[in-house]
DNA sequence: AGCACGCCGACT
DNA sequence: GTCGGCGTGCTC
């Protein structure tokens, strides 16, 4: 016997989780997880349609309370049996569950009352409908009809004050029944409208065709030549920032439009600016939509109703967007491909790119990724003709690079110079001072990310029930409380170091605030702004400040990752860069590719207008490659220096690797399953297994973490040993205390 | 979402 | 005491 998992209407609260049914055996050659079936529902058993998400030998309820799958549909909504397969790829290639997966697939709807307004209007005459609802109301003395009655009053006192409304908007909850009644008697009408609200699309649109050069045009005409000849693959722009990758988007999209296809537009959240998008609407009109994190979960359903529906072309969005139920899809495209945003973090754990590119392969769609600085992955795979690569070198206006210095700190330390500005960076800001201009410093790390050390014993205070250190939160100017970021565990500052007593405890390692303090310490006229995830509240705060810096309200902003990304300031021409190694040291395979993305783009901030600008990049590390590289703005070369090193070491994009986390309360269980996890790992030659270690983070909220490592060139033999060990792991009740989480090809 | 169950006010 | 609206909770 085969039952079969569910899923009834994801769209719906309550109804968002599976069902069980069983598989009468005369179709069960006929389905597979996917497939949309009729089954039974509810109390009338009224048939209702669902896909199936999961398939199993055992039933996981009592089985006198499973019906029977009624039938089989040949063809689901094209959009949504695509959309849950691809839900189904996703589960098996990064080992969620099926459930995970749809709901990355399928948003959940809101309340349907929210989603409508109601609009009631008489059928008859004004006073013939006031006495046909008395009369109604007679027979239903009800709240409902009260409500009804005290708001025909109104409309009646505005009437009589010269004021016709005309009709009536009710935005009270309607009682169903009574106005059907009212309705039936041909007393009122209603009309449910479903509104639409974007934010974005404000005023009226100017058409702005921009001419390609040379480069984008050729760009454009390659990847339409595919299009129009029915080829549909990945491609590579590697773009510096500036050099017009956009209108290249454009113009692809265009053509796309123009052969009644949708496209849609990926970009990172933090890109997601009014100015961008409306570029986008300059262009398209009301044929693009945008999704984006300060629209509701009903705003952002109703964005994929309407693509559902037809009614738009182009959807443009952070990651989710890449779920849009289009059905004709003819391109996608990811701008700045290398963002770390584009992973998810929250299971499942998908990388857009990759499922971008399946979908694409899917629906018959192209794919365009874009970016500055290509991660890895994607130039690996262009380099070796999996995607074609293009390369836009020239800024678009002609802006020089910058002039860049680097400053060796540990000759900084030799000449007694223990500020944390370098003399060359120091005499820079003073030069801006002096003309006016404006400077970035840049802190390559987040928010206050010191921790609280003893100076004495030298152990940083750390969270009882995790293993990483307190972060201090700053009140008035010092150290009031110290917190878990992982857990919430807070305490106040202590007076001593709880480990010796010493009462020389400080905080150990550079913030934002204390670049401002040294700053404010060296030129104390200097007025600046700060801008980091811990002082700037939501993103509201983030563009205020920003623009206040674009307006010359400061002349030096100080912040971290969040500063560097896509924001144009021409007045600024010095850029620098404190600790740039810091990103180095992660202990993470991706630590060089970071560091040289980081750079470049800090770098890039300097001198955006027609005055040429200068970095200053601060490191103990001056010989690392990707510094150098990222100093001269040289991608090729740290590129090809990189690949090496992940040849060697066996990692991503050369090879894959498969992270096993096993967690227990229990620790000794734990560390027995991940031995246990890794014997059976091992039986497989072609992997190379290490650990079992601590995770890196060995311990979150009381419970332990143990990680086993699986480097394998097949992608598809790490699958088949996932589900190798989740089928171990349920047979063994030894273990149900423990769980096991899989991560493919990213380490943290 | 749709449907049953059960509570509570209105009315023969 | 009965009728029916409306809130609540369940649906494999």
């Amino acid at each position: 016997m085969l039952f079969a998992d569910i899923i009834i209407d994801i769209s719906v609260k309550n109804l968002d989780k599976t069902f069980q049914y069983s598989v009468p055996s005369e179709i069960e050659n006929d389905i597979s997880i996917g497939s949309l079936v009729q089954i039974p529902f509810g109390n009338g058993n009224r048939p209702l349609k669902g896909y199936i998400v999961n398939l199993s030998e055992k039933p996981s309820l009592d089985i006198s309370k499973i019906k029977s799958i009624i039938s089989v549909e040949k063809q689901g909504v094209v959009a949504e049996s695509h959309l849950l397969s691809l839900a189904g790829w996703i589960k098996q290639n990064y080992g969620s569950t099926m459930n995970d997966a749809i709901r990355a697939v399928m948003p959940v709807k809101r309340e349907i009352k929210e989603k409508v307004v109601k609009t009631v209007f008489p059928l008859v005459d004004k006073k013939q409908m006031k006495a046909l609802i008395e009369e109604f109301a007679k027979k239903h003395n009800t709240a409902r009809v009260r409500v009804l009655k005290c708001l025909l009053e109104l409309d009646e006192v505005l009437y009589n004050k010269g004021i016709d409304y005309g009709f009536i908007i009710k935005e009270l909850k309607v009682s169903k029944t009574v106005i059907d009644g009212l309705k039936q008697k041909n007393i009122i009408g209603i009309e449910s409208a479903k509104k639409y609200r974007n934010p974005f699309i404000k005023g009226t649109f100017t058409e702005n065709k921009h001419m390609l050069n040379e480069t984008q045009q050729y760009i454009k005409d390659s990847i339409l030549s595919d299009f129009n000849k029915g080829i549909r693959k990945t491609y590579l722009i590697h773009g510096v920032t500036g050099s017009g990758k956009t209108e290249v988007y454009m113009s692809v999209i265009d053509d796309v439009v123009a052969h009644q296809k949708q496209a849609i537009v990926l970009i990172p959240e933090i890109a997601l600016t009014f100015q961008t998008v409306s570029r986008f609407y300059n262009r398209f009109g009301t044929r693009v939509s945008v999704i984006h994190s300060r629209l509701s979960d009903g705003e952002r359903y109703d964005q994929f109703v309407r693509a559902k529906e037809g009614s738009i072309d182009i959807m443009i969005g952070p990651r989710s967007a890449l779920f849009t139920p289009f059905k004709n899809l003819g391109l996608i495209v990811i701008d700045e491909e290398h963002e770390t945003s584009y992973q998810s973090e929250m299971p499942p754990k998908y990388h857009t790119r990759e499922v971008a590119i399946h979908r694409a392969e899917m629906t018959g769609a192209s794919v365009i990724l874009g970016s500055a600085t290509p991660s890895l992955e994607a130039y690996y795979r262009a380099v070796n003709g999996e995607y074609k690569l293009f390369k836009l070198e020239k800024r678009a206006g002609g802006a020089m690079l910058p002039d860049v210095y680097i400053v060796d700190l540990r000759e900084e330390f030799a000449k007694k110079n223990y500020s944390i500005f370098s003399e060359k960076l120091s005499s820079l800001i003073k030069e801006r001072l002096i003309k006016h201009e404006q400077t970035i410093i840049f802190i390559n790390r987040r928010g206050y990310a010191g921790s609280i050390s003893c100076r004495q014993c030298g152990k940083a205070i750390g969270c009882p029930h995790c293993s990483v250190s307190l972060k201090p939160h700053i009140y008035k100017g010092s150290v009031s409380r110290l917190k878990c970021h992982f857990c919430g565990y807070e305490i106040p500052m202590p007076d001593v170091c709880p480990t010796c007593g010493s009462k020389y405890i400080d905080i150990f390692g550079i913030g934002t605030q204390q670049v401002e303090e040294a700053i404010k310490k060296n030129f104390p006229c200097v007025r600046t702004l700060r801008m980091d995830a811990d002082t700037t509240g939501g993103k509201e705060g983030h563009s205020k400040i920003l623009e206040r810096f674009k307006n010359g309200e400061a002349d030096i902003l100080i912040g971290t990752q969040m500063i560097v990304k896509g924001h144009d300031f021409p007045n600024v021409t010095l850029v620098g860069i404190i600790a740039a190694d810091l990103s180095l040291n992660t202990g993470d395979y991706r630590a060089s590719e970071r560091t040289y993305q980081l750079i470049a783009q800090a770098a890039g901030r300097a001198g955006r207008g027609n005055k040429k600008g200068e970095v200053v990049l601060q490191t103990y590390q001056p010989e690392h490659y990707s510094i150098i590289c990222a100093a001269r703005q040289d991608y090729e070369s740290f590129y090809k220096q990189e690949i090496v090193i992940r040849q060697m070491l066996q990692y991503p994009p050369v090879s894959n690797i498969l992270g096993i986390l096993v967690f227990s309360k229990n620790e000794e269980n734990a560390s027995k399953l991940a031995i246990e996890v890794s014997e059976l790992t091992k039986k497989y030659e072609m992997i190379t297994v290490l650990g079992p270690t601590d995770a890196p983070i060995a311990k979150a909220k009381d419970i332990y973490r143990k990680m086993v490592y699986g480097k394998c060139f097949s992608y598809s033999v790490l699958c088949s040993v996932k589900d190798c060990i989740e089928d171990f792991k349920e047979k063994d009740t030894k273990y149900n205390d423990c769980g096991i989480n899989f991560e493919f090809n990213m380490t943290r």
